[in-house]
RNA sequence: GCCCGGGUAGCUCAGUUGGUAGAGCAUGCGACUGAAAAUCGCAGUGUCGGUGGUUCGAUUCCGCCCCCGGGCA
């Protein structure tokens, strides 16, 4: 009997999601996202989120429901996550969760500590307060507000420290003692979990070649519809690989020729991040080097 | 043919008043709890164009040769 829930990760364009349309198709499963860019409905081509042809093969869920303004999170997609788990489980159809996060992945498997939501407005205080202050500045002031947290960072990294200082602003809480719990996983580990890991100079070449072709699909155009929303440039949708570069070419700074270089070297360092992350935290996923093995796998989940 | 500039890490280049060299990028390794396509940490690499000479010692100084620019003819 075939699995109700597959888990398929890999790196970006090692074709994770022909492998879990394939398997979905076999199976009568449906595909859901765990990429956190192909969430954001803004960017279709540049994310390489599954054409409208090839959402036909199967339903696909979360991909594309979220709009660029928004600051999506590990957090909200657990929760979209876990509501499509439900439906699915009722109508009696398999999940195919195939996406490039391992964060996600990890959130799934593990459980994610309970924190409240930090709200907007002191989102945008804290931020507005960091606006220009040297990343070791921000960290003196975690230090002396939270020392609990500020110990578990490092004072180069604006990204951490800035959340610390919001959560503490929101709740008087240090994060790293919230982060001391963990809710029950969604996921128990026993369903099978895939890692696709072609070979890095074939994936690199990929990565290349599938970026000029994003190009000539009409990434550009995309790219600037994006901008013409003027969305703060610190939101995810802001950042996705090509998006700053090209907006730079776009205003003129950058030849297209630098910024495809510039975004295909983001993907291909995205991608060495990725394997560095499933090698150490995604341990249960079983490795397919090679479309042979990706074959086999969708026989064998079918049996 | 002559003159000038240059040949140093995979790339772009710095440097050594003679004691066999270094940044950025690229590459590799690693961390990772609500922005994770993010953010951050660490690391290696060289016949210093070739060859002869001077020298205790030459990538560095000198000669010759080769290659790449530019100029003159």
């Amino acid at each position: 009997m075939a699995p109700s829930i597959v888990l398929v990760a890999g790196p970006t364009a090692s074709g994770k999601s022909a492998l879990a349309l394939a398997i979905a198709r076999r199976i009568g499963g449906a595909v859901v996202n765990a990429d956190s860019m192909q969430v954001y409905r803004d960017l279709r081509i540049l994310t390489a989120r599954p054409t409208p042809e090839e959402e036909q093969g199967a339903p696909h869920l979360l991909f594309g429901h979220v709009d660029g303004a928004e600051n999506y999170s590990v957090g909200r997609w657990l929760q979209d996550f876990r509501s499509r788990l439900d439906e699915l489980a009722a109508s009696g159809r398999p999940a195919i969760v195939a996406g490039g996060t391992g964060m996600y992945f990890l959130a799934a498997l593990r459980g994610l500590s309970d924190i409240p939501a930090v709200p907007a407005e002191i989102r945008a205080r804290v931020r507005a307060e960091a606006k220009g202050r040297a990343p070791q500045e921000l960290y003196a002031k975690l230090r002396r507000l939270d020392p609990e947290t500020a110990a578990r960072l490092r004072e180069t990294d604006p990204q951490r420290v800035l959340r610390a200082l919001e959560v503490f602003a929101a709740t008087g809480t240090p994060l790293a003692r919230m982060q001391q719990e963990r809710a029950p996983p969604l996921l128990d580990g026993d369903c099978p979990a895939f890692f696709l890991a072609p070979p890095r100079a074939e994936l690199y070449a990929r990565i290349e070649a599938r970026f000029d072709k994003m190009l000539a699909a009409g990434a550009l155009q995309e790219v600037r519809q994006l901008a013409a929303r003027g969305l703060d440039p610190a939101l995810p949708v802001m950042r996705a690989h090509g998006v700053p570069h090209l907006i730079g070419h776009l205003e003129g700074r950058l030849s297209l020729d630098e910024a495809a270089a510039r975004g295909k070297a983001d993907t291909r360092h995205y991608a060495k991040r990725q394997f560095t992350f499933a090698r150490h935290q995604l341990k249960s996923f079983v490795w397919l080097k090679s479309e042979q093995e990706q074959a086999q796998v969708i026989e064998r989940v079918a049996a």
